[in-house]
RNA sequence: GGCCCCAUCGUCUAGUGGCCUAGGACACCGGGUUUUCAUCCCGGCAACCGGGGUUCGACUCCCCGUGGGGUCACCA
């Protein structure tokens, strides 16, 4: 059963560095130069070993709200040369979802941030998945029951429920009320014995709780608005806030940054923190993405979980450099970033307060942007890798063909894009269709102008030696120079042959990726079309 | 509703009392380059939530109002 010791055995050996925080003036500070801190710092930050975490609870995929958190986790620990840790947020049974740890594993890694620690990394720490970690829970619960800093309760649901519903209807806050006296082991006997649930609340102080937060300063909550609230649940597992405190500080985390849903509940932490006689790590909120109807972004406005916008054929240093920019700025310019630069750029002291609209246009651009600064290699790496997410017929193709593709795409804003201006030419050469548009206007428009330019030029491409990009459009040149027509006399029948519309890769481009025979063939069988 | 937090172009934001006639980027509008789509280039439109203070001087500081968000679980 659960003993100090294993209290012990958990810390054992593992000297906790304390953190800068808890200063009291924290607006503004004139000396935060290591970029981490608005506020005076009292320990040189190179002193300390930065750990931050990212606790992730599995209930589904990575979203991009956790994607920033985890972000931000990971740019500060390696801004600092400390470290990352994962741990899985899994003491409610019901909610849990194992996929869920592979898609969040799989997703992180997509985004290029690393794991240095907990699961899927390992470490000293762990285990790094609360479900398996309840001694140790309940060894902290006990001893906080043990020195009078925690009680059973026995109050059912519905009980509960009935209290709050009261206190509504009065239009008073409902708050836990402490019993007169304690329950002591027979009140747990009988309860017990009577059916009723046992739990445990911690015996909060009443006083006013306030603590430092890096991005909104010092926050003071009220002693009339903490209570009593719940640390082991009627099933004998921790609620959230006793396992997340109890592994912070086991597993060595001093920088705590998540989402601004937990700053008004930080309180909690605090009481249970000192009650616990844990030191205090350093909190960073961050506020919140939104849609562009400045709700809480959610599901229903499309793609939010990380998976799906690699699906959409968005490239991962896009949506980092995207993601990072909401709610910070380097304080220049600058707006194009790497993970490294990110790495060395970002300071906490520049994460905005105010909540941010996740605007996809912008997104769209930084991609547009990326996709045009990758190295080739990487390019096709990221392609390839959308290309598995898809059943498009190019995922056959050899990186060769898939390079071609790309460059003669170049100026593509997203994956899906590329797919699209290409289809046609991977598909059977009898196979793709016209777009009647584009057949009335290319081919024909002034009585069959298109097609007769058609029958002109095929023996004129017949002829060709050089069956380059270059080579084809030195003679489209030539040819339009020679007859006094412009570039669109041809281009447009061309492109319509080729690929049925009028739009896609340039055509030398298209004609290579074709090669000589398909070309003539699509040529020739747009002239067969005429007069049907 | 109580409590906590926030408030500059449509959006992300710069701004730490005079450098502000408020800067950049995206979007949008107009023009240009281009054989198509897209890219790219040039130009333009566009904001300090309101009211009181403080000050010689407020986008910047204080107060109130308004608006928005978060949170008030045996979910995390």
């Amino acid at each position: 059963m659960p003993s100090p010791t294993a209290i012990e055995a958990c810390s054992a050996g593992r000297p906790i560095t304390i953190p800068a925080s808890n200063c009291k003036k924290p607006w503004p500070a004139s000396n935060s130069r290591d970029g981490l801190s608005r506020f005076p710092l009292e320990i040189e930050i190179s002193m300390i070993q930065i750990k931050t975490r990212f606790a992730p609870s599995p209930t589904g995929s990575l979203h991009v709200g956790g994607a920033r958190t985890a972000l931000a986790c990971y740019l500060v620990a390696k801004k600092f040369g400390g470290t990352m840790l994962l741990r899985i947020e899994d003491t409610d049974r019901a909610r849990h979802q194992e996929e869920a740890v592979e898609k969040i594993l799989a997703d992180l890694a997509w985004l290029g941030i690393e794991i240095d620690e907990g699961v899927g990394a390992g470490g000293d720490n762990g285990p790094y998945r609360q479900s398996e970690r309840l001694e140790i829970y309940q060894a902290h619960i006990q001893k906080l029951l043990d020195e009078g800093k925690a009680y059973y309760a026995f109050d059912t649901p519905e009980e509960l429920e009935a209290l709050r519903d009261a206190a509504r209807a009065e239009k008073r806050d409902f708050k836990y009320s402490r019993p007169q006296t304690l329950p002591t082991q027979a009140d747990v006997d009988a309860a017990r014995a009577e059916g009723r649930p046992v739990v445990v609340r911690l015996l909060s102080d009443k006083r006013d709780v306030s603590f430092v937060d890096e991005v909104f300063g010092e926050i003071t909550i009220p002693a009339d608005q903490t209570d009593d609230f719940i640390i082991a649940k009627g099933d004998g597992w921790p609620t959230y806030h006793l396992a997340n405190v109890v592994d912070d500080h086991h597993m060595g985390v001093n920088f705590i940054l998540r989402g601004q849903e937990f700053l008004g509940q930080t309180w909690r932490h605090v009481l249970l923190r000192e009650a616990l006689g844990f030191p205090a790590p350093r909190y960073a909120h961050l506020a919140l993405i939104m849609d562009m109807k400045g709700r809480k972004l959610s599901k229903r406005d499309g793609d939010v979980e990380v998976d799906l916008f690699r699906r959409a054929g968005y490239l991962p240093e896009a949506l980092v450099n995207f993601i990072a920019l909401l709610g910070w700025n380097p304080g220049d310019e600058r707006e194009f970033f790497t993970m490294d630069d990110l790495a060395e750029a970002f300071e906490i002291s520049r994460v905005s307060k105010t909540n941010a609209k996740f605007d996809r246009d912008k997104l769209m651009s930084f991609n547009t942007d990326w996709a045009a600064a990758l190295e080739a290699d990487r390019l096709l790496g990221a392609f390839t890798d959308y290309l598995s997410t898809t059943d498009s017929p190019l995922a056959d193709q050899d990186e060769a063909t898939l390079s071609a593709v790309l460059a003669a795409c170049s100026g593509f804003r997203r994956f899906d894009e590329v797919l699209a201006k290409v289809a046609p030419i991977f598909m059977a050469d009898d196979a793709y269709e016209y777009d009647p548009k584009a057949v009335k206007k290319g081919l024909e428009k002034g009585e069959g102008a298109g097609y007769a330019r058609l029958e002109l030029i095929l023996p004129e491409i017949e002829a060709l030696g050089d069956w380059t990009a270059e080579a084809i459009h030195n003679w489209m040149g030539a040819y339009c120079e020679a007859n006094e027509i412009g570039f669109g006399k041809i281009g447009q029948p061309m492109r319509v042959a080729l690929a049925g519309g009028m739009f896609g890769p340039a055509i030398p481009e298209m004609m290579v990726l074709l090669g000589k025979e398909r070309a003539m063939a699509r040529i020739q069988r747009t002239i067969a079309m005429r007069g049907e």
